[in-house]
DNA sequence: GTTTACTTGATAATGGTTATCATTACCGCG
DNA sequence: CGCGGTAATGATAACCATTATCAAGTAAAC
């Protein structure tokens, strides 16, 4: 039932979904948005606007730290980006695949380190919940905090 | 299953549980500290820094805006506060019952508004994660995001 | 090619939180 | 009781992730 999340995304199919979401939104085509949608289509797991710029800059792109936050607030808005909140005062994002299928994550609170994992029984205990309250649910997450293996 | 959380806790029950623990720890009295502690034990759900410092200086209080965060901070070391992240960059906290009663959040991405739900098949997902995960978890917070009734 | 307005990168501004520091005031001890 | 050591305080400066601003660049429509 809970099992360690296994890796097993096609990263470019995340890539051609998100880059056809934006030409059917009618965005203009750009190098600084291409780059952060290919560098997050990378990514198994989340990763914070400054870590995908310092990967970008890296890897020799000049695109600026504005581009990057902008990209994923876009992207968030058209839903094709997940934002997950760790408490450390960084926002993270990681690609929302299509089918719905996705993970949460367990938190080292000592050294910040982030895992993922995926539940049946926790994803239908919240499917029961959604149903039964007057509130419209469109999201949820779900964080473990506690020490990993190599902290503990 | 599901139900909106009642409201049923004694207020003073956690103050005085909260200042057993500080003083056993050695701490010494100071009427900052104590202001922040009975506003907090006045919470039914989640507040912030600010929220808490607005609400003491308008009862005439003349607590710093520092002694809410460091008295925060310490009520949370030991564990006598929880943290929530509803993901607007702002942290907020609730008391910590010391039974592990508690309870998650329904957050609106539309107006903020909080509020707060329980549910045993979800507290029993998590319990069973935990045990499966190799990670020692020590907390967890489950947050359902969309809109409130007022929003929808 | 020209025009239009979407994008960009640099940089300033914002705002919650944290660190600093001189001052206050608990509280154990004589 | 006083003292003295030092935890705690409140004002304020510093920090840092995120946002807003703006002049310059550049897709794409015509
Ligand atoms: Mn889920
Ligand atoms: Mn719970
Ligand atoms: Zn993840
Ligand atoms: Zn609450």
């Amino acid at each position: 039932m809970a099992t360690p999340h296994t890796h097993t995304h096609d990263h470019g199919s995340w890539n051609t979904h998100a880059a056809d979401a934006l030409a059917r939104k009618g965005t203009r085509r750009s190098s600084a948005r291409d780059a952060v949608v290919t560098a997050i289509a990378a990514q198994d797991c989340c990763a914070s606007a400054q870590e995908i710029h310092a990967r970008l800059r890296t890897d020799g792109s000049t695109v600026g730290i504005a581009s990057v936050y902008r990209t994923l607030e876009l992207l968030h808005g058209m839903g094709l980006v997940t934002r997950i909140d760790t408490g450390d005062g960084v926002a993270r994002f990681e690609p929302t695949h299509p089918g719905g299928e996705h993970h949460h994550h367990l938190v080292c609170t000592s050294c910040g380190a982030v895992e993922a994992f995926h539940d049946d029984a926790l994803e239908e205990a919240i499917h029961r919940i959604a149903d039964r309250v007057d509130f419209r649910v469109d999201a949820h997450d779900v964080a473990l905090r506690g020490a990993c293996r190599a902290c503990r």
